[in-house]
DNA sequence: TGGTTGGAAATTGTATACAAATAGAATTCA
DNA sequence: TGAATTCTATTTGTATACAATTTCCAACCA
């Protein structure tokens, strides 16, 4: 298998969560699945550990990221920093054709919130969040941006198909946008913070109930 | 030479602007100067990859990281959103422990202010982003904060010795002391970003008059 | 002249063998 | 028994040879 598609099978593997936190990744069995020596695989792992998907150990490989309640908070904390600074960026630097994107967005999220359409208010808010970096036009921030949803990624599946969380997520959504087309700075900024704070705590508070710590590992 | 010494050796030597923005790091050449073979150089590369001091291109290798007058203000940009997050964090959590500390630097700062020091103002500079970051305990928010601080770093020396700017920045680190000390919140995080904002300006106006796109590339 | 082509040199990419370190199981000894 | 120890198997670390790609320069031709 060529390399690339090595790397883009992995990162699929590792979203889909067929890899999950914790899990070591044994370089003989991929070099196995993939027909490829170990030297390419080490740099696919390499190249996902610079995504944020994995962890590097000396002297013991590579590990898929573990991920605690701890840094569950520390990402999306992180996050609110980042998306908030986009936001206000998108207000500042965002053009007429982005507020009509976002008008668009606007109406299918009122749309998919009528016909309680979960999956579509899923996809939405991921076009509405990559609208509103992509506006920013600050490539380091996009970077760093991205890094920290690849390790939302990694939880991502725990939190689909929560109607709650859902339901919260696209009325925060539509205050965002609302801000944004006002081009009110401070305001968009201080919309997309409350959303990934409010995101983060219903999260908290629906999987992991009265638990504190660590997560598992499996070697 | 051992594995990891030529990692800080490597590290040092882009600190210390013997290898530069846009430079080509020939593996062969590393191999012969450190005595060690190709497979652990590119493994020492993909790990200053990771903390963004290179950048790595298929079938090119590895390049210090080449930073233009846009992507600087991109840096500072993402700075400015990671470390206002972090000053405002600091006021919540940092305990009476740190707040002496911070009594202390205050201190330095003033008296280093008055002795027209700017080597020791350089470097209370540092150590106040450092205490602040710390304060916030947010293990993420320090891994990213890291990255941006030595890209950061790749244009460290340009920035040094430059007695208006280092007197604007202690004035700005007061400022930033005051509100953390006297916990507040939003103007901690709007001391901060200010400070930055004002610091990516000079440098820009005083380094790159007028100037704007790429940097060199010398392959 | 100036652009294109061809080929040689330099450089990165891959496979593989062996060394070193780690982890796990069996053994020993109290 | 059970804790420590030794040994074995597993896994990562390193060196090296060769393949593929890129780069650079010289020869060529319109």
């Amino acid at each position: 298998m060529e390399k690339n598609s090595v790397y883009e099978d992995l990162r699929q593997q590792i979203i889909q969560e067929k890899l999950i936190p914790g899990q070591w990744l044994i370089e003989r069995e991929l070099c196995e699945t993939y027909r490829i020596s170990r030297t390419p695989i080490r740099e696919i792992l390499w190249k996902l550990t610079g995504d944020g998907f994995l962890e590097q150990e000396a002297n013991r490989g590579f590990v898929v990221r573990r991920l605690g309640l701890e840094q569950i908070f520390e990402i999306f904390q992180t996050r609110e920093a980042i998306e908030g600074m986009a936001a206000k960026l998108a207000c500042i630097r965002g053009n007429e054709a982005f507020r009509s994107n976002l008008r668009e967005i606007k109406k299918k999220i009122t749309k998919a919130n009528i016909q309680s359409d979960p999956t579509a208010g899923i996809a939405l808010g991921r076009e509405l969040h990559r609208a509103i970096m992509d506006a920013a036009q600050n490539g380091i921030l996009t970077d760093t941006n991205k890094r920290l949803e690849n390790m939302t990624l990694l939880t991502a599946n725990i939190t689909k198909h929560s109607p709650a969380i859902e339901k919260a997520s696209a009325e925060a959504h539509l205050r965002i946008i609302n801000a944004v087309l006002e081009q009110d700075q401070e305001k968009a900024e201080q919309m997309m913070r409350e959303h990934l704070r409010e995101t983060c705590q219903h999260i908290v508070e629906r999987f992991y109930p009265g638990m504190l710590g660590g997560v598992s590992n499996n070697k």
